[in-house]
This record gives C-alpha cells, sequence and structure tokens, in this order.
DNA sequence: TATACTTAACGGTCGGACAATTTCGCAACT
DNA sequence: AGTTGCGAAATTGTCCGACCGTTAAGTATA
C-alpha cells in the first residue's frame, strides 16, 4: 500500500476551503452577505489577513464579491450560466493569449457547439426570444459597417440563439468562444460583406421563426462557412492573422 | 459624447493587471521567476499585502504558483490545453453543484463534442495516442467493475480520443465536462454493462484505427446512447439522479 | 423640503515583525 | 565514500495594530 505524501495544508487553505464548501453546499445562499473579515477571523481564529488571502481567492473564482462601504461586506454571487460564460472565456483568452492554441482551434470548436445550437434554437426558442433576435438583426441592417456596435450586434445574436437552444451549458460555452472570437473577427469588414451577413442572419432567425430546425442548422453553418472564408483570405493577405505584430 | 463613469482602481488591481499583461505578453515566460514579493512592492512603490493580494489573483487565475523556501517565489505557470480544462472544469462544477444547470445540459454538450471528436481523432490520431487506447480498453477489459480505477480509464480513454482529434480546445472542453460526467456516472455499474462498455470502446478504438471517421463517429454515438439510456432508467428508478442524497 | 455635514461600519492599504518552509553548504560521524 | 545532522539564507506565510478610503444612513442646517 502506498504511502499518501502528506498534502501540507495551509491556514489560508482551510478557510478557502470551509468558505466554498459553506458556499457551494447552500449553507450561504446567493446574495447572503458572509460575515465581516473580523468576524470570521475571530471564528476561525487566524489574523485577517489570512481571511482576507481565502476571501480574495473565491473573489477571483467568482463565487462572491466584495463591496466597501458600511453597507458593504462579502456577498455570495448568482452563479448563472451568463457569468459562468464569462469565466470560461476568461481562461479561453489566457490559453489563446498564452499562444498554447491556436484560433483555428477555437473556429472549428465553435462550428461543433453553434449549428446545433441553431437547430436546437429552431425546437425550443420563446416567443421573446425570437422577438430580440428580430430585434439585433433590424439594427444591424440600419447600421454602416464601420458602426462601433457592429460586433457587438453580431455576438449578441448569436448568443441569444445559444440561449434559445435551452441548455445553458452550450449558451456558456458559445458565450466563451465568442469573447476570443469577437476582437479577431471584427476588422475592416466591407459594406458588401456587412450585406451578406445580414442576409444570412436573417435567412437563420426565419428558420428559427418556423421552428425548422434542419433549415436553422444549414443556414447557420452557411453563415460558418462565409466566415471561415472570409478569413481565410484575409490571413492569406496579411500574413498570419493569429499573432498581430 | 457620453461620459465614462469613473472606474476608480484600487492598488490591488492595477499590480494584478501589470502583471498579468506583462505574463501575458510574454515579457515573462512560461517557467520564469516573478521578482520577490518584497522587490515587486518596491518597485510598485506599494506594500507587500497589496502586492500578494495580486500575486494571490493570478495564482487563483491559474497564471502562476507560489513555492515557499529559499528558492521559490511566484513562477509562471505552463498554461497548456490539459490546465485549460481543469480550470474549466472547475467553474462548470461550481454552476453545477449551485444548481443553475442541470446535468442534462453537460449530457447533451458532451454529445455535441465527443461525436465530432471521434470523428476527427480517425483522420488525426497518431500512432502513439493509438497505443494509449489500446492500453486503456486493454486494462479496462481485465479488471473487474467494482475495481476503483475503472473511472479514471473510461474517463483517460475519453479524453485521449480527444486529444487525437488534434483540436486542442475541444480536448479542453471534454476534458472539462468529463470532470463533472465522472463523480455522478459510474456509480453501481454491473458486470453486464462493464462488458457493454468495453465492447463498444473497443469498436470506436479499431474505427480510430482504421482511419474510418464516419465508423468512428456512429460507434462513438452509440456508445453515448448506451450510456445516457442507462443514465435515464437509473434516474427513473431512484428519483432523481442529478442531487445524490 | 432639500442640502450639507457627521458618523459608523466595513473593506483596502500600510509597515513591521516573526514563523514556516525549503535549499544549500558544511561538518561530523559511520 | 556516503550518509546524517545542523545551521544559514532566502522567500513565502501569518500575524498584529494602525490608519485610510468608501459608502450608507442618520443628523443638522439652510
Amino acid at each position: 500500500m502506498t504511502f499518501e505524501p502528506k498534502p501540507v495544508s495551509r491556514a489560508r487553505e482551510q478557510v478557502e476551503g470551509q468558505l466554498r464548501e459553506a458556499i457551494l453546499s447552500g449553507t450561504f445562499k446567493s446574495g447572503d452577505k458572509l460575515p465581516s473579515e473580523v468576524e470570521l477571523a475571530e471564528s476561525f481564529s487566524v489574523s485577517r489577513t489570512t481571511v482576507r488571502e481565502a476571501l480574495r481567492t473565491l473573489d477571483s473564482s467568482g463565487l462572491i464579491t466584495k463591496t466597501p462601504g458600511v453597507a458593504g461586506g462579502s456577498f455570495v454571487r448568482v452563479v448563472d450560466h451568463q457569468s459562468l460564460g464569462m469565466t470560461l472565456g476568461e481562461s479561453i483568452e489566457n490559453t489563446l493569449r498564452f499562444g498554447n492554441i491556436g484560433f483555428d482551434e477555437v473556429i472549428r470548436v465553435r462550428r461543433m457547439l453553434e449549428i446545433p445550437a441553431a437547430r436546437l434554437a429552431a425546437q425550443h426558442r420563446g416567443e421573446e426570444e425570437l422577438e430580440q433576435m428580430r430585434g439585433f438583426v433590424g439594427r444591424q441592417k440600419d447600421t454602416t459597417v464601420d458602426d462601433p456596435e457592429v460586433p457587438s450586434l453580431d455576438m449578441n445574436l448569436h448568443m441569444t440563439i445559444a440561449e434559445a437552444s435551452g441548455n445553458r451549458v452550450l449558451a456558456s460555452f458559445v458565450n466563451a468562444l465568442h469573447r476570443v472570437i469577437r476582437p479577431v473577427l471584427y476588422v475592416d469588414i466591407s459594406p458588401e460583406v456587412g450585406r451578406h451577413t445580414v442576409g444570412q442572419h436573417l435567412a437563420i432567425v426565419r428558420a428559427i421563426e418556423k421552428r425548422e430546425p434542419e433549415e436553422a442548422a444549414s443556414a447557420m453553418e452557411e453563415h460558418l462557412d462565409y466566415l471561415d472564408k472570409l478569413r481565410s483570405v484575409r490571413e492569406a493577405a496579411n500574413g498570419d492573422g493569429q499573432r498581430p505584430a
């Protein structure tokens, strides 16, 4: 029988672990205020410094938020799939910038997720989400290509479709991917590209509106094909699109 | 023109931001040792406490590791797709335990990723990866179903397939999903289930070996179908499978 | 009534001190 | 020669006590 090598436990980790467990197990519910730092320090019999480091980690992990002021303190954050997408996006962004994964790999995974997402959206979409989609496409039709709002409009549409799939994990993943896709993809698009994009968006939304899963999926696929082709010609034009000089 | 509302910047955030940027931009490379806490405190003209909080955040984000001792310090972590999967997995686990996403949603996304992964693995697999797969299946064939190694053997196989796809983002996502799938799925499996599983694994690996993408994909699909069916009958048997009492 | 000021509670920062951990070199003993 | 033991040094970990900055709410003032 092998010997367990004794992972020494620093005080900070123990405090952190207990608090994390208390939050995850529901002892502190969403929005609840944790005891103040001095109170925690007393109850754990450690210094405030140690408690603060533990809280800092929880904050960084997205489990709590800290606000100063008399009514401030540490509050349990609402961990919905939206914030999950943010967290995932940050990690992916780090790894991407670090150079250990390539942008093309992100793009391929995007296809695996967004095409089924469109299919599912056609099945599960609600009236409200459809209204949002129409709103985004409509506004996109009216704006010019150099409008600074264009990237976020496009992202919002894709996000809404993912949300309409009814699968929140899927929505989070798509959200995370778009966080890294957005800054790279929307540079220097011509009016013609803008028209094509709007047209493809319109086709997707119409299929979702009609509740035609396969039509929505193939419309999305066509759209992504178009974007990929755009990207590849641009990369061929100016060297490497992944690592801007 | 709207006025930007001045997001006051705490000292800790500025230090953290500068260090993060320095790491991500390559000023500090993988494995490099950052200056000691006192040195950083001096160069930023802040107290060591502030520096420590910044470093704590970077540590929690997975960008650095801290080790005590004379040869210790803060080191830039190697952020490969493996560690990315770990980080993503933790976040998903949090959201899952928090109850804001359901296990079934995880399962559905799994299908969207692992079936294409099998297809790609059949195209891009290397000899070494194939050898690993054979090893996992072989060992799984020899172990009994109550062997504690079974869950990790299964996960290792699925992970290796995802890695063999050549897409590291895909591999990370599959890794992350398995982190939350593993503890839930492998409880009380019968010998018959074990035999079926091994058979299906064998079929997948053989298809990958023969470089038959579609065969690999459909073998994987069949395997996941089987697992899903298992899960649904078990859930029907003992109430709710998502929240173990 | 509306505005300005004070107060109190809390997290944020500071400085300094000591403890704990790890590496390395040196000495002593086998 | 090799092992063991010991001490020095560097660095993170923890502690303490103080003060600063922010914020909400209450209080006095115009």
